[in-house]
DNA sequence: TCAAGCTTGATGCAATTGCATTGATAGGCT
DNA sequence: AGCCTATCAATGCAATTGCATCAAGCTTGA
């Protein structure tokens, strides 16, 4: 394994950076706003499109990228506040099947233009249209092989 | 404020998630090695790079774009371990200097390779090296204006 | 069939993070 | 000097995350 050049250390930190700025602007955005977290807005985002079908724990945890007890636990806060529902699944009986509420998908709703904002005021507000592109298109294959590797 | 595009929005997603298969992926290396995590590599090469003379807790805490308190927790740790040390500050009684010992020097020397070897994998090796150049500089000027909105 | 092993999901406990507040000193202003 | 505000750092407490393990149900295969 050869090592990483002077510029892939140095996109890495930037990447790192950025990132952390650009989480860091929407989850005080959400908050200030009285909204809940921004995990909380991928896992209804998921579930919404999934529709009444619903959604496994396990499922929901791959498209999450989130560990089983992570995803767990940020299931029964979400359940607690009544934004999803745990049913039984008819399948699998160790399984159950999380189904987004009502209350759920409005509260979805309210939370994007607060995050919307903040991903312009910290992403779209900094670079051309072009660039994002091109950002995005990068980003894209870097991330094409190495989802692969979620499961060594 | 208009609203990001499409093209920016899914930039961001692609960010988040590169930055977290990445993250992660160091963080398991670096226990897998039985080394400390990246934040205390972080810590400790800001802290060599200016040598004896050593940083302020406020500065390294602006450098890493940690909280304050949390930014005081990891050096707790950090000291605990004996890769830093405090020491009393001549010019500002309420503050202290941080300077790392000779230990940390090569806790972080050892932490390199492993490190390193993570970015390759999953940046490095993922995409070509003029790819690699774009997303520096793309990033680099996003971060360029937004650094400055850290003390809104 | 039924034991061995795998998958799904939860949970006790420790470590870390976030929030709010505090204690202490510095610096400016009158 | 004396007071007021700002800055620097720590800390109590709650929430979240990480780790290890567990219980229950599925699957396989002799």
């Amino acid at each position: 394994m050869k090592k990483p050049s002077d510029t892939v250390v140095r996109a890495w930190a930037r990447l790192t950076k950025a990132q952390h700025l650009a989480l860091t602007a929407v989850e005080q955005a959400l908050k200030q706003a009285d909204l809940p977290p921004l995990s909380w807005y991928d896992a209804l985002l998921e579930l919404e499109r999934v529709g009444e079908e619903g959604l496994r724990p396990f499922e929901l945890e791959r498209e999450m990228l989130l560990a089983q007890y992570n995803l767990s636990r940020l299931v029964d806060r979400i359940e607690k506040a009544g934004y999803v529902e745990r049913r039984t699944c008819e399948d699998d009986g160790r399984g159950q099947v999380i189904v987004i509420t009502a209350t759920g998908k409005d509260v979805r709703r309210r939370m994007w233009p607060v995050y919307a904002r903040a991903i312009q005021s910290t992403i779209g507000g900094q670079i051309s249209e072009k660039q994002a592109e091109t950002l995005d298109a990068i980003l894209g294959s870097l991330l094409a092989t190495s989802a692969a590797k979620t499961t060594p």
